[in-house]
RNA sequence: GGGGGGUUAGCUCAGUUGGUUAGAGCGCCUGUCUUACACACAGGAGGUCAGAGGUUCGAGUCCUCUAUCCCCCACCA
């Protein structure tokens, strides 16, 4: 019998497990992800930046999932057709790294399986894991169309990057050049500058005697890498350094491998730096490359691939470079060639992937050429083809673009696309095609051997926009679906992934990639610092989403977010958001237990009329709701679109109509309900991109009650986005029940103050002569959520109660309302704060006349601004006068 | 060395064409298990919007400087 009053099938608290799972399968079985093509119609479409495809869901992956989905959904309730393109990325250093380590804890290498194991064992593992990550997005909630799914070594995808390759390369944009390189000896490949980052880090700066040939004086030295004078080809001072000036030309002897080297004079040197002499090592620095390459210095290369020293480092081959720098250290210093060690903070460049200490080396290696790719991709921007959100990134966009500097794009892996590119053994052909070469394009020999490195995994995902509808194909998809709506992701990718989709989607396809790019902040821990597995301070999302529901994960990581700005994720930030969940749970029960308890719907019309004072009040809140949402999701300001519908659920919907709207039922009248459930279906649909899972469940049971005229999809994920009515627009409403609410308040507040005790109704009398008609009418509402008993209209009574000293009247901005209080009111007390109220007032009018009576004002300020403030003045001197009186009665 | 961002209530943050007395959540204080919800309800305290100048009739919002924290880019050994 409870279960009559509380709807049938609805627990008392939301139950995100019970539901999450169920509505998500009915969402596939209706395949409302996969758009249909409409050419009347622009599609809207979003890209998912592709995950690690053996990696797990993070709290950045929830919130571009979050983000992406809410846009998604918007615009497919919009009416759009909308594709949400989900897809994985081989990542290449970062799959094999792991599988390495795999490989590693059975004390096996890569290289002891051979090419072929190995890479069939990195598929392996893709098999058994490539999935997990699209299982995890679905218990997101994600809308992906899982048709359209892609992975960068598919065909399509791997196809679309050969054709790049061979395409530039006969243009002469991808070409092979000898010079020096990021190489990470951990991992054992060259790195794009990119995949290096710089870190601050205590070392000392080492102070080494190079004597002078033929035994006149010497030149002291600075460097951080001591360890690499054993490449060492030459000596460098600046051209007008007099200090140095008798060396120039001389040559010197190199410390302990006795080998001559020249001294050179170079601009590149700063006199200020350390000695201000520079030994030169163009094998292993890459300032140092660049003044060998002007003075034609040999190039020695005294490192293995591995770290460690080869033959050119005499007795210390065979050792890793940074214990050779201890040892050589140790060596000099015997030998007296060690000046001095200052302790010294620089630099250090790490291995994005392993964190291992890079070392420049000359090697030859792939590259793209940039500058004339760049060019187009930078006027896309300063034209404004591609909008970027927020604003202020476009900035870092150019100074990047404009210092862009050639691309390295090979690496020494097994694990990704391998380079197209074939050398003949029997001339020094390089054969770069489509189709695998079987003979010599310039000698005819089949003596042919394919490149053995594969392509920086960014390469494959500067193609995703274009490479995963079709291209090079010219594909329904392709000419439909691109250039896309929206690239969505985080500001740390801008150049590793944004900026290189731009290049690639003009030059492959002709057009822009995407119309707008919106970039978020990074996901912090509670006290500010980046998430990261490193530090162990990361939140799990999908424990998250156990205990709190995916819509709370998602309203939470939505929950004051600002384009660009990074934000923290706490449990509090959860709990909030699942109370909210729960709050429109509640709310839904109440509406349909009592549409169950009435006489159901049948009689009602729809979309319903409001009437009523209240009726018309909320109906016209909706629509100031609708119309506020649909202005901040143009804008991208999603946190403001949400506290916007969440404002206005729980503050104005649940706390002030429903709570009238109990009063009016409890007196018989059930015509508040097709309104109670006009508004929640309406606000149901403004919250459903924020919170699917639950607006989709409510949904379906509510449909259910309503009327048989009702026409509206089954399913809220397909029904249309609500549209602000302005003729549903009431200022006399908003306002007439904005001065109830006022009233109420007021009283609750004296019943508070005055601690008068909860089932005890208070007396109170109204002077509120030009809305004296809104009270009457709401009366009901003012007694029920007020207490009071009986409410008493000040000009229909004698206005005794308001005369004696036990009394307590508040003045509000249409009227006064005053509760007879006997025995409770100190009436000190009560003078007092009527006197600092009418201190308050004083300040205000003065500050407000005086503002009135400036002539700039009145002759610069906006007529409608200047009408405001005269208004506010009125009404502070009318509450002026009735506080005064309400005091003088008190005898004050 | 260059560039970007932050500094608003005890905490975490909104506040986007400059315009009433600057908001929210959490926390705190006082009441309440009022038949939708204690994951709740009612009431309350709490801010010279980092500091100093400036522009303006009017500045949290625009400009300059200062302090402080964070991030990105950069081949100075």
């Amino acid at each position: 019998m409870e279960e009559t009053t509380t709807g049938p099938s609805m627990a008392k608290a939301y139950d995100p497990k019970a539901t999450e799972e169920r509505i998500y399968e009915s969402w596939l079985e209706g395949g409302y992800f996969t758009p249909e093509i409409d050419r009347s119609r622009k599609p809207f479409v979003i890209m998912m930046p592709p995950p690690n495809v053996t990696g797990q869901l993070h709290m950045g992956h929830a919130l571009t999932a979050a983000l992406e989905d809410l846009m998604t959904r918007w615009h497919r309730m919009l009416g759009d057709p909308t594709l949400f393109l989900p897809g994985t990325d081989h990542a290449g250093i970062a799959t094999q790294v792991v599988v390495e380590r795999m490989l590693a804890a059975d004390n096996m290498t890569r290289q002891d399986l051979g090419r072929e194991a190995f890479t069939k064992t990195v598929w392996e593992w893709v098999d058994r894991y490539g999935s997990r990550i699209y299982e995890q997005l679905k218990r997101l909630g994600a809308s992906c169309d899982w048709t359209r799914q892609g992975f960068t070594l598919d065909e399509g995808p791997s196809e679309a990057v050969r054709t790049t390759f061979v395409n530039l390369y006969k243009k002469g944009l991808i070409y092979r050049g000898e010079r020096i390189v990021n190489w990470c000896p951990r991992c054992v490949t060259a790195l794009s500058d990119l995949e290096v980052k710089h870190r601050e880090e205590d070392a000392g700066l080492y102070h080494i005697r190079y004597r002078i040939e033929g035994g006149d004086g010497e030149l002291i030295i600075a460097t951080t890498r001591p360890e690499t004078l054993l490449a060492d080809t030459a000596v460098a001072i600046n051209p007008d350094d007099d200090r140095y000036a008798a060396f120039a030309g001389k040559n010197a002897i190199l410390p302990l491998l006795g080998r001559v080297i020249p001294v050179v004079t170079d601009e590149a040197v700063d006199p200020e730096f350390g000695t201000g002499a520079l030994k030169v090592t163009p094998g292993h620095d890459p300032a140092d490359f660049e003044i060998g390459e002007r003075h034609n210095l040999p190039i020695i290369n005294i490192l293995n691939p591995d770290g460690t020293m080869n033959e050119n480092a005499a007795h210390y081959e065979g050792v890793d470079r940074l214990e050779v720098r201890t040892k050589i250290v140790e060596e000099l210093d015997r030998e007296g060639l060690l000046v001095k060690i200052e302790p010294y903070r620089h630099s250090v460049g790490h291995c994005d992937r392993c964190d291992q200490i890079v070392e420049p080396i000359v090697s030859k290696q792939w590259y793209m050429s940039m500058e004339g790719l760049a060019k187009p991709a930078i006027e896309a921007v300063e034209s404004g083809r591609i909008k970027v959100v927020p604003e202020r990134f476009t900035k870092v966009y150019y100074n990047w673009m404009y210092n862009i500097r050639d691309w390295c794009i090979s690496r020494q892996l097994w694990w990704g696309h391998r380079i197209p590119a074939w050398y003949c053994q029997d001339c020094d052909a390089v054969v770069v095609d489509l189709d695998d070469p079987t003979s010599c394009d310039q000698c005819g020999s089949s003596n042919l051997e394919r490149d053995p490195d594969v392509l920086d995994t960014w390469f494959s995902s500067a193609l995703w926009p274009h490479s995963t509808l079709g291209w090079p194909n010219q594909t329904e998809d392709l000419d439909y679906f691109y250039p896309g709506s929206v690239l969505e992701t985080g500001h740390d990718i801008l150049f590793f992934w944004v900026a290189r989709m731009i290049m690639t989607g003009i030059e492959n396809v002709g057009d822009i990639p995407f119309e707008t790019i919106y970039l978020h902040g990074m996901v912090l821990d509670p006290t500010g610092i980046k998430m990261s597995k490193v530090k162990g301070n990361v939140l799990d999302p999908l424990e998250l989403v156990d205990i709190y529901g995916a819509d709370a994960l998602r309203f939470a990581l939505t929950t004051g977010n600002s384009p660009g700005n990074d934000m923290r994720l706490n449990e509090s930030k959860m709990e909030a958001s699942r109370n909210f969940a729960n709050k429109i749970w509640n709310a839904s029960r109440f509406v349909m237990a009592n549409i169950e308890r009435s006489e159901g719907s049948a009689n009602w019309s729809w979309p319903p009329t409001p009437e009523h004072l209240e009726d018309r009040w909320i109906v016209a809140r909706l629509q100031t709701t609708v119309s506020n949402v649909d202005r901040y999701m143009k804008e991208y300001q999603f946190g403001e679109a949400q506290r916007e519908v969440h404002d206005f659920l729980w503050g104005e919907y649940c706390d002030w109509y429903l709570e009238m709207s109990k009063i009016r039922m409890r007196a018989g009248d059930d015509s508040p309900l097709p309104i109670l459930a006009y508004v929640l279906e309406q606000t149901l649909r403004l919250l459903h991109p924020f919170m699917p899972f639950i607006t989709e469940d409510i949904w379906g049971k509510l449909i259910k009650t309503l009327p048989a005229g009702y026409d509206a999809p089954s399913a809220l994920i397909v029904a249309s986005y609500p549209v602000a009515d302005t003729s549903l627009a009431d200022p006399q409403a908003e306002s007439d029940i904005g001065a109830v609410i006022e009233m109420v308040r007021a009283i609750r507040n004296l019943r508070a103050e005055f601690r008068i005790e909860a089932n005890r109704n208070v007396e109170a009398i109204v002077d509120a002569p030009d809305i004296e008609k809104v009270i009457e009418s709401e009366s009901a509402a003012i007694v029920a959520l007020a207490q009071v008993d009986p409410l008493i209209m000040a000009s229909g009574s004698s206005s005794s109660g308001a005369g004696s000293g036990d009394s307590v009247s508040l003045v509000l901005s249409r009227g006064t309302v005053t509760v007879p209080l006997e025995g409770v009111v100190d009436v000190d007390r009560e003078k007092a704060r009527l006197t600092e109220e009418l201190e308050q007032i004083d300040s205000g009018a003065q500050r407000l006349s005086a503002r009135l009576s400036k002539a700039d004002f009145l002759s610069k300020a906006p007529p409608e601004v200047i009408e405001k403030e005269r208004t506010r003045l009125s009404g502070l001197e009318d509450r002026r006068i009735r506080v005064a009186e309400t005091l003088s009665r008190l005898g004050g």
